[in-house]
DNA sequence: AACAATTATATTGTGCGCAATCGATTTGCG
DNA sequence: CGCAAATCGATTGCGCACAATATAATTGTT
């Protein structure tokens, strides 16, 4: 049996990380869910409608690259999307292979309301301050970089 | 069209900030994956192991309790495990509604070969010295524990 | 002892998340 | 021009993650 030496501690270190990110995550969307619930959308589905509040017409594949997702995460979510008529997906006229995804008017209506539901409640919850907020986020902005560098 | 207002600020680092969790434990995820499938386990299944390599004997719930899932998640979890020959579950004799859960030889022997495996390469792919690793940590863990009174 | 409430696990159904594969379109190179 | 390579998206299959529900065992109360 091996004895536990102040070298590996730093070694867990880094899998304790992973696992608070990990667990922070279903703790966010523990919090997230009744909010989502009164809009009828998912957490990734909620992501979806944030990309496309900040600029419509985008492709599966722009829509992908912000939210490191890939098209077989994205075309049965934005199906289910289609199917509550928040968006439409329509072929590109220029290039055949690209699926242009535009708000409905339900879509784009629907932003006011989660504006006003969601941002204060995640706020609230998370119990920090701007500072620490920002601190945070930065974090882990740079250690994400850092780990998506490290799978090449 | 409501005009953007500083006071916006805030309230989108909140989202900003799940977002940035939300990502980079998906980019964890794409770290350990080929190291991980060196040991034929996926991360939760490898969180089992872990939980278990620290105190094998223990019921579902105790398990959910540490990971932060339910038996909804887990029953099949384990089952797969079994399958793998990971790990045993036998129900308990003292209360019949308990399932105890415990490692094969195979599954203690897992234990080597992953602590030389997987801590080295996290460690090295988050790029972090001891300092921010501690600090991301623990800032997470905070954030974790409010995120959960928030829930109640 | 009988029965209601609680507890532990299992089951079902829905929705990600991603690897692998496929088909169709477009691009690029000789 | 013609064909190989690259690109985009869809599909399939597997494994979480969790809500809701079900089942069985235990505990508590009278």
């Amino acid at each position: 049996m091996p004895k536990k030496t102040t070298a590996d501690v730093p070694l867990q270190l880094g899998s304790q990380l992973c696992f608070a990110v990990y667990s922070t995550a279903h703790a966010f969307n523990r919090v997230y869910k009744p909010l989502l619930d009164r809009l009828g959308l998912t957490y990734p589905q909620y992501l979806v409608m944030l990309v496309l509040w900040e600029g419509d017409g985008l492709t599966v594949k722009e829509i992908g690259a912000r939210l490191f997702l890939d098209s077989g995460t994205l075309t049965p979510l934005l199906k289910r999307m289609e199917a509550l008529h928040l968006l439409t997906r329509t072929r590109s006229a220029e290039d055949e292979r690209q699926v242009l995804v535009a708000l409905t008017g339900q879509g784009s209506a629907l932003r006011e309301k989660a504006k006003a539901i969601v941002p204060p409640a995640i706020l609230d919850a998370t119990g920090c301050s701007i500072a620490e907020l920002a601190d945070l986020h930065g974090k882990l902005v740079k250690l994400r970089e850092r780990l998506e560098a490290a799978v090449e």
